[in-house]
DNA sequence: CTAGAATCAAACCGTACAGTACAGTTTGAA
DNA sequence: TTCAAACTGTACTGTACGGTTTGATTCTAG
């Protein structure tokens, strides 16, 4: 393994692992053949293992870099436009921006993909789990649970169980990318904002303190 | 083939398949040998191909035979015990029982080789993704969703998308087999009893119509 | 008891694959 | 021009697998 990090290895690297991308994300691990990357990448095998030691870490690289790639979509930063929401109208744009961000992330062809990868080969290489559930759902989860903790701090919410109340809110987010994305057939269509926007109004209702209620005021 | 449908034949197709379950579940398909299938079923191969033509057919008669031993927790009976909710009370039981029994069912460790064996598969099968989008997710939100609207006919609860409702009650629940059994290391334990009974009040808070809802402010 | 079906055990076939060996070619810098 | 490192193409090794074949053995029904 060239550990060099030049230019030119960097670039032949990156050649490499692009071209098992693409293949491991189209037909899995077990049914790309070394052959089958070394020929999409224009290169030959013998460069190919000087650079990887085998297969495995070949998918490991792959899979290192796709989640950096997805890092920032799902990250912890609140939102540079909507920081620190002070009224309940912030709160609710912050909720449907992040919303929004995580669908169309996620229901992306390469990132659903990644996700039956992930999922389906974690069963024979159980250190993808922890690295999978602390990149993505649990990812998403504390940074709602934060923000809402925040909230709920100011004295804007009410929240009983941040926990539960973060999985109240991202739980049918997930349901779009699992239901339509993970176990759809065609190319999945993110939720519409209308959508998301009930989506986000029904939440809300579940971390209201204050006020009453009436007029369920029949908005779609 | 041996279309026979003697008890004989049978039994030894069970034994098959018992084996081919216990093997396609611990270690996926790709990894899965039939001749270690035939070991673990004490059975010679030839016996393997009278009964199956291929290996695809076999793993097509482990799923198809575990979607069938799941189908009733998921049902679409709206359970024995507790049906046709008249009253806001019986609905929450309702409800908490459905959430004890999905989670209790899908969080078993079978269930959750068996969730990531059919998602992983589905990249080079699509035919299963139908297949798994019908038995699992969409009964659920069906179930739920022709409930809510039975108990908002009925001027029980307020329902405005009984489409999206559904998903704010099956998402947090599917939350916890997402987060803890698809990507936990250990044996997941289903959520406490205390954890549901809270999920199911703040849902209700949802579909809540007699309360008051002033609109903190008028949304887009 | 016996005939025929079911099953077994084991060898076998063709193929595909991960990984290696090697001889030759390109690249790029001195 | 020279030289070393990187790279290529191809052929090869060993192994594992899905599926087939064969011939012997066991089961079961009549």
């Amino acid at each position: 393994m060239t550990t060099a990090d030049s230019p030119r290895a960097r670039a032949k690297r990156q050649q490499i692992t692009d071209a098992a991308r693409a293949l491991f994300l189209a037909q899995g691990y077990a049914r790309t053949s070394t052959d089958a990357i070394t020929r999409a990448a224009g290169v030959s095998k013998q460069t190919l293992y000087i650079y990887f030691p085998g297969k495995v870490e070949l998918l490991s690289a792959v899979i290192a870099q796709e989640l950096g790639g997805h890092a920032p979509e799902l990250g912890t930063a609140p939102d540079p436009q909507t920081q620190d929401p002070r009224t309940l109208a912030e709160l609710r744009t912050w909720l449907l921006r992040f919303a929004r961000r995580v669908t169309s992330s996620l229901m992306q062809p390469d990132s659903i993909a990644l996700l039956r990868l992930l999922i389906g080969e974690t069963v024979h290489l159980p250190e993808l789990r922890g690295v999978l559930r602390r990149t993505l759902p649990a990812r998403l989860i504390v940074t709602v649970q934060a923000l809402l903790t925040t909230c709920a701090a100011r004295g804007l919410i009410v929240v009983s169980s941040p926990d539960l109340s973060a999985r109240m809110f991202v739980g049918p987010i997930m349901s779009f990318v699992a239901l339509d994305g993970l176990f759809g057939d065609a190319p999945p269509a993110p939720p519409s904002d209308a959508t998301l926007s009930t989506l986000v109004d029904l939440f809300l209702l579940t971390v209201n303190g204050e006020r009453t209620f009436h007029d369920p005021d029949s908005k779609t």
